[in-house]
DNA sequence: CGGTTTCTTGAGCGCCGTCAAGTAAGGTGG
DNA sequence: CCACCTTACTTGACGGCGCTCAAGAAACCG
């Protein structure tokens, strides 16, 4: 079992407006503390008080939902640039773990929500993320509810190739494990999958985290979806 | 087919203040339309302009997304008090359409923002919406994503049981496909684990569209969920 | 009362989950 | 640098849950 304490650093830091434009939040003067997390250590439970509001500097951060008989549900995973922690008003609805090191920036959503009070446009950044949380979401929702296997793992694939830079080659900082639990199939299934679009000649896989597109288009079939 | 046109009666009416107080705009003088909708009819389609917000007042709602090849996802149903239209900034990601006759009203969208921009408080009330709404969508995640048939419907027909007064008896506004659609089933298999719950004692049907929870506790043990 | 739609039930099958074993990769100590 | 151990990933065999196809029952409606 892991510590329950988050936090292995903590440094207090300005954080200069222009590091704040992907927030669509740059009117917010606002002081950031750096959190540094290793590997599967939890920065906060379903349940807590969502007293912060969090951004990805490096690493990954899954935020997700666990059953009581152990069943698993990755939300969502946060890459470099992404925000978490506004899941739930009160309290926090989903966990979120450190998929690999990780290093964040917290700030406390009541300075947030105090700054959106005196500035419409902050306040207006703090809608934007949200809708944009659930946009993301509900685009899921039709991933889990009625996509097979192979789609889902063509969408996620598509999606992992654009948020980390569109390149056709990028590495997943996820385990097997992570993706299944975020796709709603066994890590068996999901590693078949992955073979399967081996053998096409859909991707290339030099590592097991190392993916490369080697037909796009076939990709993008694959998806199910319209287009993309 | 169904007509395009939403809009079978369209009225303009002053909001009463007090009417708004379900949405957290309290605050808010707005004048809101009248639409009424006959059974099947859409309000807007994914990728329509997001240019309104509505609020349910009678019957059912309901936002789904569709694949090309027909499959489709029910993201949410909207009951009488509910809102919708917050799916999207720019253009609406999901379409709207009514489950049975329902009467709504309609709120420029532009106005609420200009309203938030002018009024902290509405700001704040439309910043919740859109957390409210995220916190749905990603209690819908768990279900898609690892919960049996059972458990799903088990799951919806307590929430909507909560959803429609709390009483033991209630009835489901929408048919047994779109029950399917939403929870990433097949009508067939809606159906059977309704005569499954019926024969265990779990419920009572005596229509279709009418359940009564013959025994809450087993269907809250049935759902899968730790406590509710 | 006939026709249509919706719901229910059954039979069979397929996708994906389960169980199990094997392989590769990574980390540690000698 | 290598032996060893641990962890992660892959692959195979098999079974079950839920989908498909099909028919029948019930409700709704003109």
């Amino acid at each position: 079992m892991l510590p329950r304490d988050a936090t292995i650093g903590v440094r207090t830091a300005g954080m200069p407006l222009p590091a704040m434009a992907g927030m669509g939040l740059a009117g917010m003067a606002l002081v950031g503390t750096t959190v540094t997390l290793r590997r599967d250590q939890s920065l906060f439970l379903a349940g807590d008080a969502a007293s912060h509001v969090y951004r990805v500097m490096a690493g990954c951060v899954r935020s997700l939902a666990l059953m009581p008989d152990g069943r698993r549900q990755v939300a969502e995973f946060h890459l470099p640039g992404d925000l978490l922690g506004l899941d739930g008003r009160e309290a926090h609805l989903l966990s979120a773990e450190a998929v690999g090191d990780a290093i964040l920036l917290r700030f406390p959503r009541r300075q947030l929500e105090a700054e959106a009070v005196r500035d419409p446009a902050a306040a207006r950044g703090l809608y934007d993320l949200a809708c944009r949380s659930l946009e993301t979401a509900q685009r899921r929702l039709m991933v889990l509810g009625r996509k097979t296997a192979a789609e889902r793992l063509a969408s996620f694939l598509l999606e992992m190739a654009e948020r980390t830079g569109g390149d056709r080659r990028f590495d997943l900082p996820m385990s097997r494990q992570d993706i299944a639990d975020h796709l709603g199939l066994t890590i068996e299934t999901v590693s078949r999958v992955f073979s399967q679009f081996r053998r096409k000649g859909l991707i290339a896989l030099p590592t097991a985290q190392r993916v490369e597109l080697r037909d796009h288009d076939a990709v993008e079939a694959a998806s199910g979806d319209c287009a993309a």
